[in-house]
DNA sequence: TTGAAAGCGCTAACAC
DNA sequence: GTGTTAGCGCTTTCAA
């Protein structure tokens, strides 16, 4: 396992370092190397594993095959599934993939921005605090090829790959209606964040077109880093008497996770005195007790298209391919719903 | 944001790029470089936004400051966390990382190892599939940085940090027996992982303490990419009156679940007729019908600890780090055990 | 205190 | 078909 480099190979094999570079980039025909030499060549390197140095390389080539993938926290299911199929699909296409969570934090995102970019990343693929307009102008600025995932800065024209969260709200709200429920609260995280806005929206859409007035006193918005200890209130304050609420939609799984807990601690029985709805899928969401319904985000389709829009634009392929993707959730009906 | 090079900065400045590297680098002092020049140089980068590439630092320094991550599969949850963990931890050490799955595929894992090598990772963090004797072999004589995670070789010296599955296998028994649980039965998966193998050990050295017999009808070693599908029959055939038992363990998370919901499908009772309990934490086993009991593994201890014997490795500090971590469990008794 | 120059390993014009 | 050579942007030795 000694390290064997390319100008050891020339050496080794009386050629130049530019042949051998030729062929072992698979350029020996359209430079008309012999077949012979770039046999021996290959057979050469093969035999004793050479492995180009990537950093040489990327520097040479100014570029690094790497791509950036910046998300709120990695260890949440959701970002960890569209992680995986970001990595999987960069893989099949020759890049390799450095992450960071930004921790919802605005400075921390653009550090780390930075970080990567001095890295010499090729291209970003970015969920953001959606508080960090300036640099995102500036990477679109300097034609950095960049993509948005789950939210979108929707003033400026970006690539992103989204989903309808105002449909998948409201879709789930509508459903909540259909089974006869009323007086239907929803539970959100005080956030300045698009995809959110559009959920609530969705929920008030579909009360408003049923003819339903919307009570702020059933609308609550929990603070993103203290839901945990805000969420007892808040569902205490719901089912109380006076608000007196047979639903509550959820606008994201950690939350529906939480308010359930809680629902269970004031012995609230779901779904015959409160139904429950939950945005996105917490991958258990079909063990809970009771199983929860749930707007379901197409995290595959995610990952994918966000790498191939990115990809696309990196080699300026051209390929046609929509790069504002809209992606539609999946109502997934389970008891938590009542039948 | 117009790019800005070292050479610019020194020609700007009418310095030597020396100098400018120099103070960059808060070497400034150590040089005697007078403390004016130093500042007009900190000014001009800060105002430019000067921004090193860390290809061609990296290149010149032959270390890259980012470290690679092999897990089977990112958006298990389980490695999901470890992977935010190391990633926090790496970041206030100063490096980045990069991760891949290896899909529990032992050629897919060995490319990457040498995909990592070749971008000139400084380290390895690797949660092995165990199938790379040769390959971890050759990372060591290279005298190359690297630790492993959740899965090590038994029989090589290298750096880990892995839990006591045995011991927590074992109190998981231990505690169903405690509870009047007599036939108790396993369900894991066909692997030659040792953590797997010792979490059956586990469950076997609790039975035979308590003076009962192994009965290998009762204990199911199920296909690891076919467990879905083959849970069902394990289940059905434990439950039947042949075998009968009262308790199940399960040697990991995602059977625990796939399991719980075969039960229910079957109508049977856990706890009153069936307990389980499970290996890992799936994050939502607190919610479930019932709560699952389980052996909690220190996520974040475990992936502090690898960044931190790596980093020492890596820099050659030599503190005084065990580096081989054995780790205990958590045993964690919800409903799902009976009380 | 400061600068010139060599070198990290690889690529790619361009010349032979 | 093949080799020479000049970079890529940064660090660092050594001399001034």
């Amino acid at each position: 396992m000694k390290k064997i480099f390319l100008k050891d190979i020339a050496a080794e094999l009386n050629l130049s370092k530019t042949a051998v570079s030729l062929v072992l980039n698979n350029r020996g025909d359209e430079n008309k190397i012999s077949k012979e030499t770039q046999k021996r060549i290959l057979d050469f390197a093969q035999k004793n594993n050479y492995r180009p140095n990537q950093m040489a390389r990327g520097l040479s080539l100014g570029k690094s095959e790497t791509i950036g993938l910046i998300v709120p926290n990695i260890s949440d299911i959701f970002y960890a599934r569209i992680a995986h199929h970001i990595e999987l699909r960069a893989k099949t296409l020759g890049y390799n993939v450095v992450f960071s969570s930004s921790n919802e934090d605005a400075k921390m995102e653009k550090e780390l921005m930075y970080s990567m970019l001095n890295r010499q990343v090729d291209g970003l693929i970015i969920a953001s605090t959606q508080k960090n307009k300036d640099e995102i102008l500036k990477l679109r600025e300097a034609n950095f090829p960049f993509v948005l995932i789950d939210r979108h800065y929707p003033d400026i024209k970006t690539n992103y790959v989204i989903v309808d969260n105002f449909g998948g709200s409201k879709n789930m709200t509508q459903h909540l209606l259909k089974n006869g429920r009323r007086n239907i609260g929803l539970v959100s995280i005080k956030s300045e964040l698009d995809a959110i806005l559009q959920r609530r929206l969705g929920y008030e859409t579909a009360l408003v077109e049923e003819g339903l007035e919307i009570n702020a006193g059933i609308l609550k918005e929990l603070d993103p880093f203290a839901y945990k200890s805000e969420m007892k209130d808040a569902i205490k304050d719901m089912v109380s008497g006076l608000t007196g609420i047979d639903a509550i939609v959820f606008t994201t799984h950690y939350l529906a996770a939480s308010g359930l807990r809680e629902l269970k601690l004031l012995d609230v029985k779901v779904p015959s005195e409160v139904a429950i709805i939950s945005f996105d899928e917490l991958g258990a969401f079909d063990l809970v007790d009771p199983p929860i319904s749930t707007s379901k985000q197409p995290v595959d389709d995610i990952g994918n298209l966000a790498v191939e829009i990115l990809v696309n634009d990196i080699e300026k392929k051209n390929i046609k391919i929509e790069n504002q993707s809209i992606l539609q959730t999946q109502l997934l009906i389970r008891k938590s719903c009542g039948v």
